[in-house]
DNA sequence: ACACCTCTTTCACATACTAT
DNA sequence: ATAGTATGTGAAAGAGGTGT
């Protein structure tokens, strides 16, 4: 009963808030309600997505004052304490003392907990290392062989993190397909799609209409959720010959061509007007960080796509004709 | 109860190559 | 030049821990 308060009142600042687990919503009670009131006060909004530079830099000189407060010499320390275990210890106290959490994240209008594990990106050694070898990969295959999924363990054993080598594992683990797709993969595809397509209209639909008589025909599904958040491992297992990334880039292609009726709408002349309507549009949405382009939003002023085909078309667009783009802010 | 941590799934950004 | 495909990697957000 207590977790039903604490949810509707989250509910005000994470609308979706309903799709979250008890043991999530209870992490968030604590600190985080009461950071969203004082927020809230200011009239500052709970902020989703990727973060900004603005608040990247935030956190930068919250690590900063933290440091120089409690005079732990490096950000590695105070986020990696583990890695230093003759510190540990009075790293952790002087932590609690002087309230860390809040400290890290003063200034940000997002959950604590996902402040704290951008923080730990940042400054993670182990992060950012660019391609993996030929050997990195065969020692991530022979260390998985005898470890499991320890990722932990491996990752101070190839100074890589564990998020890095989880994945790139999964990408390795299995021989798959390549190239052009055979007609019995896209029929797969088109199956799998259709099964999860199914089973989650009828999760809703015993969950908002109990009574069964809504059994007709027609689907009627809402276009966003053609695309998004589909569980690509489940349809990856039922492909069986192609990883899941593949299955949502064919799957992207097959829905764009499908809304499209197969017209090509960014070739010749039109395609040169859907570039211009399309900067025009970012253009008048005035924001500051690309990470607060709602691409939803643009899509749908513009024609009728898949949101992360026009993404792919405006990065495109930008690389080949803006010079310099990388040292260009957004706005 | 709270501070702190790990693993998994999915999305985003970036780039390269080939066929048309 | 564009579309399609493949894939490198960073990132967000979820679930579910541990230790004090």
């Amino acid at each position: 009963a207590d977790l039903d308060v604490i949810r509707l009142e989250l509910e005000e600042f994470i609308p979706h808030v309903k799709n979250i687990s008890d043991i999530s919503i209870r992490k968030m009670a604590g600190r985080d309600l009461a950071r969203f009131r004082k927020f809230k006060k200011q009239g500052i909004a709970v902020k989703f997505g990727r973060f900004t530079q603005k608040e990247n830099k935030q956190i930068q000189k919250n690590i900063e004052e933290f440091l120089s407060v409690t005079g732990i010499e490096s950000a590695e320390k105070l986020l990696f304490s583990h890695r230093y275990p003759e510190e540990k210890r009075t790293i952790q106290r002087l932590k609690t003392k002087h309230q860390f959490c809040e400290k890290l994240s003063e200034g940000i209008p997002r959950p604590w907990r996902l402040i704290y594990y951008r923080a730990r990106k940042i400054y993670d050694p182990n992060n950012y290392k660019g391609k993996y070898s030929e050997e990195e990969k065969q020692k991530l295959l022979r260390y998985q062989a005898t470890h499991g999924n320890d990722w932990k363990k491996i990752s101070e054993m190839m100074a890589r993190s564990n998020q890095s080598l989880a994945r790139k594992y999964s990408q390795i683990k299995s021989a798959i397909n390549s190239g052009p797709w055979s007609k019995e993969e896209v029929q797969k595809l088109l199956h799998a799609v259709e099964k999860v397509m199914k089973k989650r209209i009828e999760e809703t639909e015993t969950k908002f209409i109990p009574s069964s008589e809504t059994s007709s025909k027609h689907l009627l599904i809402e276009r966003e959720k053609l695309y998004q958040n589909l569980p690509w491992a489940e349809i990856e297992t039922q492909v069986g010959t192609r990883q899941w990334r593949q299955c949502k880039q064919k799957w992207l292609t097959i829905l764009r061509t499908k809304m499209n009726k197969g017209k090509k709408v960014f070739r010749g002349k039109e395609g040169l007007q859907m570039k211009i309507n399309l900067i025009k549009r970012l253009y008048e949405l005035e924001v500051e960080d690309a990470n607060d382009i709602n691409w939803t939003e643009v899509c749908s002023a513009i024609g009728d796509f898949p949101s992360a085909y026009v993404q792919a078309k405006f990065y495109k667009l930008k690389v080949s004709c803006v010079p310099l783009w990388r040292r260009k802010t957004f706005s």
